[in-house]
RNA sequence: GGAGGCGUCGCCUAGUCCGGUCUAUGGCGCCCGCCUGCUAAGCGGGUUUGGGGCUACAACCCCAUCGAGGGUUCAAAUCCCUCCGCCUCCGCCA
């Protein structure tokens, strides 16, 4: 949710906002006129209440005879109250629901325009070259034992796998190594829900248009996250944090779950678009003046993860119509996936600023009462994409898989991921 | 799943039976001041959060806030209903 002064104050700043992400502002007017229709309403009910109350003061001190006069004459005051009351609810729910549909300002510096017009801020290492014909990660995996495909869509459905044998030791290696790394740099290791409530769903704002993508429990208040930035986000809802203890830096393993609503035919073979992944997340609680230096941290840790794998990518700045709801500005890590010969997403930073917190009402202490505090959020190892980029990158000739040398001690030493006999 | 108990403005706590100066008591902690070689003690004051009005985004005034939401009533921390959470016991279970 956006500040609603910014709104008051400056909505010429907001319609601004909603060109760079390519979207109308019909919402700002609406929330503008929600705004002070719902003031308007607010100081009507205040004021019949104060009366109402006042009157009620003086038939406590009444007696006999004057008590009941007094009492006729309120009786008709408590109707007014009452429907002063339930019209200040419907302006406020209004109000509510009208700027809530206003999506995060992008940053100035991100750029204008939808999902093609990210610009490249760098890009690292150099494209593996093979003199072979390459395979794909499903093929490597056939050839490895590392997963299996058949029985995953036997078993759960399409965009379902088990992973197996050598497979389950990777994925379990990249989540070791990526929680040592968040434990060296300072987070605090967390294994969070990944069920939640509406509340966290909506806070974290996954219910807005992203709302297709979402798993819901029948006939329960319960959803399945897609990233642990929901349960993360959640954690601190309702409270006000000890500026001291800021920034609170959490790293988060969950299963995700994704619909995949709208991207049939999209990346239909093997693991790399699927219902279900496991993921660390990093999650960071901080102040919005702060958050800016932090999301260049954020991004610098993925980049070291990346790195230690020793995998081809390229970092993009995300354009504002491809930002999401929450977030401000966003950084992506692109892999090389040799099979497909582009860049492919790995990892994702989003600075969301106050926005979530607004939402979820998380606050810190300021110089003059208490303030919104800003949330971050960055992939720090999902494990599907990273395994598919370190299979097809370090590939070999006769189907084998050179281990990335920071991965090693994760795998009992093993440098050498031969196939199966 | 069954039975019972509990939820008060940072923490603890009074108030709830019997609705009305509750405008929520007291203690601890914290903040400001006084006193004091310094510190402690002592003394005085302040200390939930959100919103609205007015404004300099101050001061001030007002409304809401006793787990949440409804209801009864002129009036609800207090009475009724629903839900949530925690604790104890029983049952079941990884």
């Amino acid at each position: 949710m956006i500040d609603p002064r910014l709104l008051r104050d400056d909505p010429d700043r907001v319609r601004a906002a909603q060109a760079k992400r390519g979207l109308s502002d019909d919402v700002v007017d609406r929330a503008l006129a929600a705004d002070s229709a719902r003031r308007q309403a607010i100081a009507d009910f205040e004021a019949k209440r104060a009366e109402q109350k006042a009157s009620g003061a003086r038939v406590a001190k009444a007696q006999g005879e004057e008590k009941q006069a007094l009492l006729a004459q309120v009786k008709e005051l408590a109707a007014g109250v009452k429907e002063a009351e339930a019209a200040r609810n419907a302006a406020e729910a209004e109000w509510d629901e009208a700027i809530r549909a206003i999506p995060n300002p992008a940053a100035d510096e991100a750029p204008a325009g939808g999902e093609d017009d990210f610009v490249v801020l760098e890009t690292i290492g150099t494209k593996p070259e093979f003199d072979f014909e390459p395979r794909d990660h499903v093929e490597l995996g056939a050839m490895l034992g590392a997963f299996d495909l058949e029985r995953g869509a036997k078993v759960s459905g399409s965009r379902f796998y088990f992973y197996t044998g050598i497979g389950a030791r990777l994925h379990r290696a990249l989540v070791n190594m990526a929680m040592d790394m968040a434990h060296a740099n300072g987070f605090t290791e967390v294994v969070a829900p990944a069920l939640v409530k509406s509340r966290a769903m909506e806070g974290t704002g996954f219910l807005g248009q992203a709302a297709d993508d979402v798993y819901r429990i029948e006939g329960q208040d319960l959803y399945l996250v897609g990233t642990s930035e929901v349960p993360l986000a959640a954690y601190h809802s309702d409270e006000i944090l000890d500026g001291a203890q800021l920034p609170l830096r959490y790293a988060a393993f969950s299963s995700c779950f994704r619909k995949e609503a709208g991207s049939h035919g999209k990346d239909t073979r093997g693991i790399f678009r699927v219902h279900w992944f496991d993921k660390v997340e990093m999650f960071v609680y901080t102040t919005v003046e702060e958050s800016y230096a932090e999301h260049q941290r954020l991004l610098a840790w993925e980049k070291e993860f990346m790195d230690a794998l020793e995998l081809h990518y390229r970092v993009i700045d995300v354009a504002a119509g491809d930002l999401g709801t929450s977030a401000q500005r966003k950084f992506d890590c692109e892999a090389w996936i040799a099979s497909q010969g582009r860049f492919r997403e790995l990892t994702s930073t989003s600075n969301c600023t106050d926005f979530q917190s607004r939402r979820l009402d998380i606050r810190t202490r300021g110089e003059s009462g208490t303030v919104n505090v800003a949330t971050l959020n960055g992939t720090l190892c999902s494990t599907n994409r990273p395994m598919i980029a370190l299979l097809e990158t370090h590939q070999n000739e006769d189907g084998s898989v050179t281990v990335p040398q920071a991965l090693r001690p994760y795998l009992g030493g093993l440098e050498l991921i031969k196939p199966l006999a």
